[in-house]
DNA sequence: CAAAAATATTTTATCATTGAAATATTACTT
DNA sequence: AAGTAATATTTCAATGATAAAATATTTTTG
C-alpha cells in the first residue's frame, strides 16, 4: 500500500515526538515563568548568562533559529523592560550591539528559580532513562539538519 | 555565581536542542508541503493513514497536545477541502465524529511524496549518527513529562 | 427528578512567528 | 568615484497557536 518506507516513516514518527516534547516543555515552562516573560525572551536572557559579551541582532536570531523580525520583537520588548543595552555599532552604522544588563541578569535568575521545579520535576521523571548520550545524538541531528535561514 | 546546578542547566540545553531541531524540522517541512496544507493538516491526515478509525476532535487534539480550538481550527481546514468526513456521534450530540477521505488519503500520499526528498536528506546526513536508542529515549522522555492539558 | 458537575465543541481576543518588502549602510567591481 | 551587490535591521500582513469564555449536551448526585 505504502510507497514510502520505513525509514521515512520513522523519521517522521522521530519528529513528531521531538515536537511534541518541545511543545509540552514550552508549555511548561511558559507557564511557569514570571508573566513579563515569555520562553523567547527568557531564552535571550539565559543565552547572555553564559557569557555577557555583545551580540547582534542578527547573531542572536542565527543562534536561536528565529527570523530577525521574531528577533527585533523579543529585543523591543527586553530592552523597554530595562533588560538589555542596545547600542549602535560605531564602525558599522548598520548594526546594533545588545547586551544584558544587571536588572536582565537579576530577571534571567528570578526566572530561573520559577522554572526550576519544572526542571527538577523532569529530571526527577527521566533520570534513569536518559541516557548520556541523548544530548549528543540530539546535538547531531540538530547539526546534520541546520543550514541558516536568515 | 549560580545557585543552579548542573543537571538543570543540561536539561535547559537539552531542551533548547530539541526546540532548535522542531523549528528546523517544522520549516523545511513546511516549505516542502504542497501549499494547501500545513504541518498541522498534514499531521492529522498522515495520523488517519495508519489506521482510518473514527476519532473525535478532543481525541485528535489530545493525540497531537493541542488545544481543542486549534483541533477545530484545522479540522475545519481539512473540512473545507474534502479531506476528512465530519459526522455527529449518534450517540452523544456533543461528539463528532472524525475520518479520512479517499481525497483526503490522496492529498496524504501526495504530500508524503512532495516532503521526501527533504525527509531523505536527512536521512542520510544523520544515518551514521542516529542510535537506534534516540527514538526509545525521546519516547520515554515525551512520556515521562506529558500529563494532558485538554 | 431537578440541580449541579462534567464533557465536547466553538468562539474570541491576544500573541509570537513567518516571509517578504522597505530602509539604510557598507563592500565590491570596474 | 559610480553603480551594483551584499548586509543589517525594521515593518507589515497573514497565519496558527493559546487561554478563557460561551454554548450545548450528558452524567452525576442528593
Amino acid at each position: 500500500m505504502l510507497q514510502f518506507n520505513n525509514k521515512d516513516m520513522n523519521l517522521l514518527i522521530l519528529l513528531s515526538e521531538i515536537a511534541t516534547i518541545e511543545q509540552l516543555a514550552r508549555n511548561k515552562l511558559d507557564n511557569a515563568l514570571p508573566k513579563d516573560l515569555n520562553i523567547s525572551s527568557f531564552s535571550v536572557l539565559n543565552h547572555f548568562s553564559g557569557s555577557r559579551a555583545e551580540k547582534t541582532p542578527l547573531q542572536l536570531a542565527r543562534s536561536f533559529h528565529v527570523t530577525k523580525g521574531a528577533m527585533t520583537n523579543t529585543l523591543n520588548k527586553l530592552e523597554k523592560q530595562g533588560y538589555i543595552h542596545v547600542r549602535p555599532d560605531w564602525n558599522d552604522a548598520r548594526k546594533k550591539c545588545v547586551s544584558i544588563s544587571q536588572s536582565g541578569i537579576d530577571a534571567r535568575n528570578n526566572a530561573m528559580k520559577s522554572i526550576k521545579p519544572i526542571l527538577d520535576e523532569i529530571i526527577q521523571k527521566t533520570n534513569h532513562m536518559t541516557k548520556k548520550s541523548l544530548l549528543g545524538d540530539l546535538r547531531n541531528f540538530r547539526e546534520a539538519i541546520e543550514n541558516d535561514r536568515v
